[in-house]
DNA sequence: CCATTTTCCTACTTTGTCAATAGGAATTTA
DNA sequence: TAAATTCCTATTGACAAAGTAGGAAAATGG
C-alpha cells in the first residue's frame, strides 16, 4: 500500500512547473536541481507525464516543459495513475475487468471497493493547484 | 498501492476461523484446503497472527488455532498491519517519527495525510464480524 | 555550418520484496 | 510409540523499484 518514489517525484515535477509563473519551459536538470533527484530518472518519470498528455517538452536550449494543461485541470490521480498504474488495493477491484469469477461469493469485496472509492474519491478530486496552494515557500517541497 | 496475497490470505484466514461455529481448534491444513492456499504458506502467516494475538494455537492432533477474541473485537486493521506492515501512503505519514523534516516546507504532506486517514478510517472500523456478515456462503470466500 | 543545449530512447544494474517451497524439530494425543 | 499437529529457519525464483549509463535526435545562437 505504499506510492512509490516515480509517483512521489511525478508530484513534486508537476507542483514546481506549476509553481513557475513565467511562461518559459522549465528543464529536467532545472528542476532535478530543485528538487534534489536524479536528473536521469526525472526524465524517465517526465516522459511518462510527456506520452500521457499531462506536460508538453520543446527540444534544445532554453527548452523544457510545460505544462499541457492549467494546473486546476490536473489531479492527482492522473499523475499517479501515469506513474504507478492503477491504484486499486487489490486486482479485483481495478477499473477494467480483471475481475474474480468468485466475486459473488466473496466476503472481502465489498471492503476493496470501499477502499478503492475512498482513494479516488481523494485523489480524483485534488489538484495540481490544491496542492501549490499548500506549498508555503516556492521552490522549497522536498518532502521525500 | 497493493495489498499483498499475504494480508489477503490473513483475512480470508480469519474469516475462515471465525465462521466456524463448533469451538473446536481448525487446523492449517483445513483452512488451507479451504481456502486453496498453500499451507506451508499460510503457516508463516498464521504465525505472524499469532504472536500478534490475534488467534491462538493448540498443538497436536486436533489441535489447530482459535480466535483469541470475538470476531467484532477484531478490525481488518489488525489483521493488515501485522501481516502487511504499515498501510500508510508514505513513509512520512507512518505512525511513529519515520518524519520528513522538511515537511514544514511539503506541498504533499496533507494529501498524503488525508489518504492515509480515509484508509484508516475504514480498516480500523470493519471487523472480520462485519466481513463474515458479506459472505453468502459459508466455506465458501475464495476471492484472491 | 557548428558547437551547445536540451529532449528522446534503450539498455543495464543493483537491491530488495513477494510468494512460495522445503525440511525437520517440538509438542500433544490416542 | 506412532501420528498429527504446530513451530522454526533457510532457500528459491521471479519480478519490480530505483536508479545508472550512453548516445541519438532536434533546436538554437553565433
Amino acid at each position: 500500500m505504499k506510492v512509490s518514489t516515480k509517483g512521489r517525484y511525478a508530484l513534486r515535477l508537476m507542483i514546481n512547473i506549476a509553481s513557475r509563473t513565467d511562461g518559459k519551459p522549465v528543464s529536467i536538470k532545472d528542476i532535478a536541481g530543485a528538487e534534489n533527484i536524479s536528473d536521469k530518472y526525472l526524465e524517465q518519470i517526465i516522459a511518462l507525464l510527456n506520452s500521457g498528455g499531462l506536460v508538453r517538452s520543446i527540444r534544445g536550449p532554453q527548452g523544457g516543459y510545460l505544462l499541457r494543461k492549467p494546473p486546476e485541470e490536473i489531479t492527482v490521480g492522473m499523475v499517479l495513475r501515469l506513474t504507478e498504474g492503477t491504484l486499486s488495493p487489490v486486482p479485483c477491484v481495478e477499473d477494467e475487468e480483471t475481475y474474480c469469477e468468485r466475486e459473488a461469493n466473496c466476503a472481502t469485496i465489498n471492503l476493496w471497493r470501499r477502499l478503492n472509492k475512498a482513494i479516488s474519491d481523494i485523489i480524483d478530486t485534488t489538484t495540481i493547484a490544491d496542492l501549490c496552494a499548500n506549498k508555503p515557500e516556492a521552490g522549497d517541497e522536498y518532502c521525500i
